[in-house]
DNA sequence: AGCTACTCCTGGTAGC
DNA sequence: TGCTACCAGGAGTAGC
């Protein structure tokens, strides 16, 4: 599932078909994908606007809009779990699950794609404030070992579930969380505030590598679901060490990796490599 | 504050 | 082979 890695490739490799475009005509095959708004506010609203840019925050991608090279809000997109996005030429069927298009004025047509139906492709006057409650960019200058260490001593909670929510850090999901732990030798049960600062300056490290050689290797493909809007499947997968590996040796042990359910998430971990932190009595 | 349960969806898969 | 039942899972929301 998409994931920053994931998001920040798809982005990557639209901007050069999407940025400097107008958008002409819109296609609108599921109206919940608009989040909220009708077929006919959404396209009164981005109908002849131009894609200023295409970048990403956390796992949104946003396009801001002009209309005569005045702001008017942005486009904000949700791949969730199997949303997708296409550049195709003229006349190209995007498929049975494409619920958003946008015909763009060089007559190719920008497909939003989605299986499941969970993705949104949403225009938003004020994207500033729809995305006001994300934590940090984990890649970003501001994300500092010593902020990293206060944040999670201000917080009494799992560090999975913590390091999911996207108000706390901005683009981890389940993978990546899962691998990054393994990498640090954290258990997912582990209370945030009860982390030693030699784990918390691995971890820091952690999510940041994984984040970055994820990026390199343009995401994970293990499903029929993410690829590149180019249709190549990623290739980070390949160096999952706990996700998905239940019952396979650990790369580092050659434990089992054990696959448990912490906050109703699939969750893959080494029992030895991650020992269960100690039950604290008073 | 922080946890759990529920919802949204449908292709894939396990089991028969 | 063909059917059914169940599962996966980001994020929002409600309830405790």
């Amino acid at each position: 599932m998409p994931e920053l890695p994931e998001v920040e490739t798809v982005a990557r490799l639209v901007r050069p078909h999407l940025e400097g475009r107008r958008i002409e005509r819109t296609r609108v095959a599921w109206e919940r994908t608009l989040g909220g708004r009708s077929r006919r506010s959404f396209s009164q609203a981005v109908r002849g606007a131009r894609i200023r840019s295409v970048g990403r925050r956390g796992k949104f991608i946003v396009m801001p809009l002009v209309r005569s090279r005045r702001k008017i809000g942005a486009l904000v997109v949700h791949l969730r779990m199997t949303g997708r996005l296409h550049v195709e030429a003229p006349g190209v069927d995007p498929g049975p699950y494409a619920r958003v298009g946008l015909g763009l004025d060089d007559g190719r047509w920008l497909h939003f794609v989605d299986v499941r139906k969970f993705g949104r492709f949403q225009f938003e006057p004020d994207p500033d404030q729809r995305l006001a409650d994300l934590g940090p960019e984990p890649l970003g200058d501001e994300f500092t070992c010593e902020g990293f260490r206060e944040m999670l001593a201000a917080r009494k909670r799992l560090i999975k579930p913590l390091l999911l929510d996207q108000s706390f850090l901005a683009g981890l999901g389940n993978i990546y969380v899962d691998e990054s732990l393994h990498r640090t030798g954290i258990h997912p049960l582990t209370r945030s505030d009860r982390l030693e600062v030699s784990r918390v300056r691995a971890l820091h490290g952690a999510v940041q590598e994984v984040l970055e050689e994820a990026i390199e290797r343009e995401g994970s493909s293990f499903d029929t679901f993410y690829r590149t809007p180019e249709g190549q499947p990623g290739s980070y997968q390949h160096q999952f060490r706990v996700y998905g590996r239940r019952g396979k040796p650990c790369l580092t042990c050659g434990d089992p990796i054990q696959r448990i359910v912490v906050g109703q998430r699939g969750t893959h971990l080494c029992p030895r490599c991650q020992p269960r932190p100690r039950a604290r009595v008073r």
